[in-house]
DNA sequence: TGTCCTAAATTGGTAAGACCACGGACTGAC
DNA sequence: GTCAGTCCGTGGTCTTACCAATTTAGGACA
């Protein structure tokens, strides 16, 4: 095992980053599964050729990455990777730019317009189903803005989903955190207003016949008159809510 | 400084994880920028109040999400976030999935349809001068696959920069690395048909025209079916490159 | 015989100290 | 003035010891 560590890498690598490299290869190759066991790390140590410390620092780090579970007193166990970490390591790229919100919506829209037209052929009669569900939740739930967004964000959820991309579907849910404090929060705004709330029911039942329909061209158009909808939204409570704030300095 | 640290943080979470976060939020906050060099090791364990191993750890940590850069005699620097850190959380998040190729294709759609629409909006002039000098780099160089590989990526990549969200931006070089390689292998296989070459210079140039005439949805017309093209032709190849092996068998 | 409680074994968490290796800066000799 | 050697600061590693949480097994009691 000692050799192993050894071979694929150079000895230029530090001690822990090379333990670090081992085991983040095995979760690649699948060596190592969701819910394996590590040996304790006395063992791993002297199995690997290094101090516990150096182990540590390894360890420490993949569960920093929400690789590993180190559990006190039970052992460090693997973590089925989700995709929080993603929505971390998007959160600390971004962190230094400004206006993120509006950039991250792009990337929303942008991930969402390609999942409905994957979904236009291939989403099944349950993905259907699921999401005429939620819009059945979306119209009870109007007069209700913590569960109206909740069903909002549901719904472009399972769209998502529907698409049958995995890869969409994680980079949907790394944005996601970003974006649901500015969707609970429009929704608070605007939700007394009957004119709003039906043209943004109207808005999600529009881009769901199109994916019935398996139109993609058309689920697409609906769809970002839909974004176009909530911008236009944005902008009216941004411009309500700054204009007194002028007068009054 | 003890007291920040203690303050923030339930006395639940661990030494490390305490260390560990104290700092990503600095990172976050925006009190520690790229550059900053942090205190040595010694002294930030006496300040913050715990061992050395145990700062180790986190710092440790920090180094493998990419944040920091520690350097064997001279210290530990805080360094820029760059997308390779979200590339790497990308990967192993799709790691366990199958199929994977394909459907980061999706997301690369995704992103640059979404991309070249804003683009018509926000491109400016530099942005346009430097797609077509990539442009002429692509028609001169078609017959290098190597190089004709590499002026294809840096259009893309260009269109993406030209949209001016760094969202985007981000994403999208997160999945190349992913991309990279069926990228030049794909144009290994393709490059000496001529057909094929022209079409492809046809379908980048009719990208770039579009988006010179700042028509959103000509330019993403164009560009899906740019994306068309590519997925023929890897359908193509994978038959021809399967055929054989079935008769061989 | 069964159940509950306690104590030991297992395992991660933390600390302290010592020493090695690398980089840079200072100082001396040429 | 330039070059080389030495010293100091810093990260890198190891050893040892002990603390804390969890599990488990064995013994006491009903």
């Amino acid at each position: 095992m000692l050799d192993i560590v050894r071979q694929d890498n150079e000895e230029t690598t530090s001690g822990a980053a090379r333990v670090f490299t081992f085991f983040r290869d095995r979760l690649l190759a699948g060596d190592l599964k969701a819910g394996d066991r590590l040996l304790p790390e006395r063992e791993l140590a002297l199995a690997l050729g290094v101090s516990r410390p150096v182990l540590r620092e390894a360890l420490r780090s993949l569960a920093m990455l929400g690789l590993l579970d180190i559990q006190h007193g039970r052992g460090a166990f693997v973590r089925a990777a989700d995709a929080s970490v993603l929505g971390q390591a998007l959160t600390l790229c971004l962190a230094p730019e400004p206006n993120i919100l509006d950039d991250v919506l792009q990337a929303r829209i942008a991930i969402e317009c390609q999942a409905i037209r994957l979904a236009c052929e291939r989403a099944s009669e349950r993905d259907l189903q699921a999401i005429a569900g939620i819009l059945d939740t979306l119209v009870e739930s109007l007069d209700d803005p913590e569960r109206g967004g909740g069903a909002d964000y549901a719904f472009h959820l399972a769209l998502v989903r529907a698409s049958g991309s995995v890869a969409l579907m994680k980079i949907y849910e790394a944005i996601s955190p970003l974006l649901m404090r500015s969707h609970v929060e429009r929704r608070r705004d605007t939700f007394r207003e009957p004119a709003i709330t039906s043209r943004l029911v109207d808005a999600h039942r529009e881009v769901f016949l199109s994916l019935a329909r398996r139109d993609p061209d058309q689920a697409e158009r609906a769809l970002r008159e839909h974004f176009l909808i909530g911008d236009e939204l944005r902008r009216k409570n941004l411009i309500s809510n700054y204009q007194p704030r002028e007068i009054t300095s």
